[in-house]
DNA sequence: TTCAGTGCAAAGAATTTGCAGCTCT
DNA sequence: AGAGCTGCAAATTCTTTGCACTGAA
């Protein structure tokens, strides 16, 4: 049932445009404007919703759906290219999985977003595998505090 | 704007069933059988959402509505009564604040939930604290990986 | 008595799905 | 040509809200 999983880290580490075309093609998907236009704005939008990825696409091809992103940021994160994480209460946030190198902070109080290396989550992950055997995904460790300001 | 917030810990540390009716009473909230009822459920089924919790009051009181439940989860976690978390994608999970002594571990293939004890946690916290006056709430860490059978 | 709380129904976000038509390969 | 993909609209799921009525204090 679960479908051979491409790492994370191909795409972060120098995969090319072509690259990735192929990639998509050889598992018998295809390769379309509006697949790549999602991408593009997954690269450029950081921690962004569904909703903002289908905002920003539609700058540049009009009618694009959002079920279209929908379907598309499924299958982009099944190949290991883009992951998410739930940052707050509401629509999940999408980013490049390249770029998913480190722990998100966010505060209770004011809501601000911020980023720590992953380093930080060491031991925790450390001690995750060594205990239970657990392989702890620290990029999509989100902690929620509260940031120095509201204190 | 913020409303005073009760210690999370009060609960846990031995407060009666007297004590929280005086203290809703105290800042004039209302003692009902359908709040009473919503704090028994949460403290029964462990990580329950909302409509599993709506279930389980049904069994008792017949016709309490989910917008209540809803309303009164809201209520609770303000007293600092209870907490939740998301563990995967769907609806948040409740439990009481005095039970959130571990951090949720979740198979991101077969979907287990499990726990760990605070301490696991605690380098991440004390490095967060120290590197960027971050006070980091470990009892709403989830970890998300793949657990010892999955890999 | 009276004001908070509740049930109910309807409105809202966020997602998913069915399907006919379109397009990549 | 043909399987996969897309747009659209409708269905789902989860949650919130307005309002008249009820019940705790």
């Amino acid at each position: 049932m679960r479908a051979p999983r491409t790492r994370a880290s191909d795409y972060s580490r120098g995969m090319t445009e072509t690259q990735w075309h192929e990639e998509l093609r050889a598992k018998g998907y295809r390769v379309t404007p509006q697949r790549q236009l999602v991408l593009e704005a997954v690269k450029e939008l950081e921690h962004a919703t569904p909703e903002d990825i289908c905002v920003k696409v539609r700058q540049t091809a009009r009618g694009v759906n959002i079920s279209t992103v929908y379907r598309t940021l499924e299958l982009l994160e099944e190949l290991g290219m883009v992951t998410h994480t739930h940052l707050g209460h509401g629509a999940p946030k999408y980013h490049l999985a390249a770029e998913a190198d480190h722990v998100h902070l966010v505060c209770r109080d004011c809501g601000e977003v911020g980023e720590v290396g992953l380093d930080m989550a060491a031991g925790l992950v450390k001690g995750l595998e060594e205990k239970l055997g657990f392989a702890a995904d620290a990029r999509h460790l989100t902690v929620f505090g509260r940031c120095r300001n509201c204190r």
